[in-house]
DNA sequence: GTATTTATTGAACACCATGTTCATTAATTA
DNA sequence: TAATTAATGAACATGGTGTTCAATAAATAC
């Protein structure tokens, strides 16, 4: 890619995020944006059809940083011990806590309902994927529900860690997820 | 209370609400508003400083209607037993699907985050009022999140239950409540 | 090194939505 | 009947989004 294009995408990038950690999402304008980084109108309009695009765009790069994809040596790992899924949950965690945590914390106070879609998307993919292997029906509970309600509660988790700073452990914060889900696993 | 004052607010109120089923709140404009309630647009502001406030008021009026407040004969059935609670809850969700089930459906299909504010607003403080009477402090989970917990799981299951149609049976999902939400009591 | 392609620029523009103002008119209450 | 209170609508100020285009600068190809 051309440098100039990498340059310039970078930068506005880089300016969302911070405008993101200092106002919420819907009341950043794109003039802030170009200001902040420095690049003309069409410019931005060249790289990102839209302000929404934009914020898709800084969503898929934060997730795709967060949850990894099991594409490599993990595929042969299918059948895993409920040990190994507290490792999962833990390791999200601290991949939450160190991977552009700032950013994160930005969207997650603002509460955006474009944000909450995109994260809950990679959450529910992440869950189905690593989470769900074997299980037996509950009685009670309607399946589509729980899949749902394990989503929705990483989710609040998440969001409750982070509102309190996140200075608990990411061990910890394994263990009360599965305190709290296993019951209805 | 003036009569045309009257006719007006409820005029915009009830076409709010109509327009609500039709598009996202965001999508809604002041002029479609105003046109459909056949009011001027000056009359409108004279009455609702903002649109978010208009969004608010709607939402005051639906919540108000569904979450009781504990005020009357109530007021002596402090010491309930656990029947009395899944009482509540199944009581809630009648309120749900009788009053304005429309609006809340177009509301909680919509997702907007000021709206969701609102609701868990009232769901936080009808849990603190009716579900957290007598409780011991569980080892692992930490209160706040906890209480964070069942009033999350509880609007989840609200959505979800209305997503699917509200199809399933007040009782049923008070069941399923407390199902998934004892275990952590 | 020159030519060609590709990206950046900025200013002007069209568009649309919010919320305000005000003088006029109509309904309500005293 | 007089005084008050509400409704009206058109014009207006403001501020945001996204587009266009001709001019310029940088990168790449030859």
């Amino acid at each position: 890619m051309d440098r100039r294009s990498k340059k310039t995408r970078e930068s506005i990038l880089q300016s969302f995020g911070n405008l993101l950690e200092k106002r919420s999402y819907d009341r950043i304008t794109v003039q802030e944006i170009i200001d902040d980084a420095d690049v003309g109108r069409a410019t931005f309009y060249a790289h990102f059809p839209s302000k929404d695009d934009l914020l898709k765009t800084t969503c898929v790069d934060l997730f795709d940083h967060v949850f990894p994809t099991p594409s490599k040596q993990e595929k042969e790992d299918i059948f895993k011990d409920s040990h190994a899924e507290k490792d999962e949950i833990t390791h999200i965690f601290f991949h939450l806590k160190k991977n552009k945590y700032n950013l994160l914390t930005a969207l997650l106070r603002d509460g955006n309902t474009l944000f909450l879609c995109y994260f809950r998307e990679y959450v529910d993919r992440y869950i189905a994927a690593n989470l769900l292997k074997q299980k037996q029906h509950s009685g009670t509970i309607p399946e589509s529900f729980l899949y749902r309600h394990i989503s929705t509660t990483f989710m609040d988790l998440v969001q409750w860690w982070i509102d309190d700073g996140a200075k608990r452990e990411p061990e910890e914060m394994a263990e009360i997820f599965f305190t709290v889900i296993h019951p209805v696993l």
